[in-house]
DNA sequence: CATCCGTGGAA
DNA sequence: TTTCCAAGGAT
């Protein structure tokens, strides 16, 4: 197995870029928040609801003392709406069973809601500089190309810890710098369609280019129509409650002009069953 | 393990 | 215009 991690934190220390949770001493609550907006959506679409978010609840004890319909509110259009269901859930887990401290133990992390194996090491590491791999999706398609010569990863697997841990150095300062510099070099170089190998510090040890780019990865399943779906009807329907936030909706109210009624009061039922809405009296609210 | 869950920008 | 994709997690 050649040596990934010395390049890669090389690397790493020119071309990191500077975003607000890399500051020193953004602290492990900041960092959690950048997580959980960081899941499926966009850095540059993070950064300022984070520091919205932050400013407005600067402690997991401070979101917990406001109602999760404040969370799902200030969530506003970043999509997945339940993730702010669950970052107050969370918040609510870390006041009442960890002191209003983020904890750093994996096990611990990994028992709040809404973290998985990603988020919670993340944390452990980025905040508190403990080793462990640290496995994203950027991180997946760096490891295939490179070490399986692959174009694209396969399904996601309790695996990759294990190909991840696998080059990480032993002192957990650095193996925190390859966790990081892994994660930007896919989002950065080593990106899903136009990877710039040209540009890439670990071009001359890997496996995919040695291979001569073959195009083995097994067609990407594609993600659902999005237009007409029940995922649509669900946003539609939380749009509105959340513009008309605090007060609820009557329910004839609600998107009334949805084309597929049955659609519109599946939706609905959903949100109410997912915790994300609250019937009241012929109307609909964020919940309390 | 497969599917579901939002939203918006870029190719 | 359509498709792809973006620091995942829960079920």
């Amino acid at each position: 197995m050649p040596d990934l991690a010395t390049p890669l934190i090389a690397w790493y220390r020119v071309n990191a870029r500077d975003l607000p949770w890399r500051r020193p001493g953004f602290g492990a609550w900041g960092v959690l928040v950048s997580e959980f907006m960081l899941q499926q959506t966009p850095v540059g679409r993070v950064i300022p609801h984070l520091e919205a978010w932050l400013t407005r609840w600067p402690t997991p004890s401070a979101l917990a003392a406001d109602a999760p319909a404040e969370a799902v509110h200030q969530w506003a259009n970043l999509g997945y709406p339940r993730r702010a269901l669950w970052l107050h859930r969370a918040a609510v887990e870390i006041r009442d069973r960890h002191g209003g401290i983020v904890p750093q133990d994996v096990d611990a992390l990994l028992a709040l809601s809404g973290i998985g194996d990603y988020t919670a090491r993340a944390v452990a590491v980025f905040a508190y500089g403990d080793r462990h791999p640290v496995v994203d999706t950027n991180t997946r398609r760096v490891l295939a190309r490179a070490i399986e010569g692959r174009s694209q990863p396969g399904p996601p697997s309790r695996r990759d810890l294990d190909a991840m841990a696998a080059i990480l150095p032993a002192r957990s300062d650095d193996a925190a710098i390859v966790d990081a510099a892994a994660m930007e070099l896919g989002a950065t170089v080593c990106t899903a369609r136009s990877p710039r190998c040209g540009a890439c510090p670990i071009a001359d040890r890997c496996a995919w280019r040695a291979a001569g780019y073959p195009d083995t990865g097994e067609e990407r399943r594609r993600q659902a129509r999005y237009e007409g779906s029940d995922r649509q009807a669900r946003g539609a329907v939380l749009r509105v409650l959340r513009d008309a936030a605090p007060l609820p909706v009557r329910l004839e109210d609600l998107v009334s002009d949805w084309p597929d009624r049955l659609q519109r009061d599946r939706a609905i039922d959903s949100l109410i069953v997912d915790g994300l809405a609250e019937a009241s009296d012929g109307a609909l609210r964020l919940p309390r």
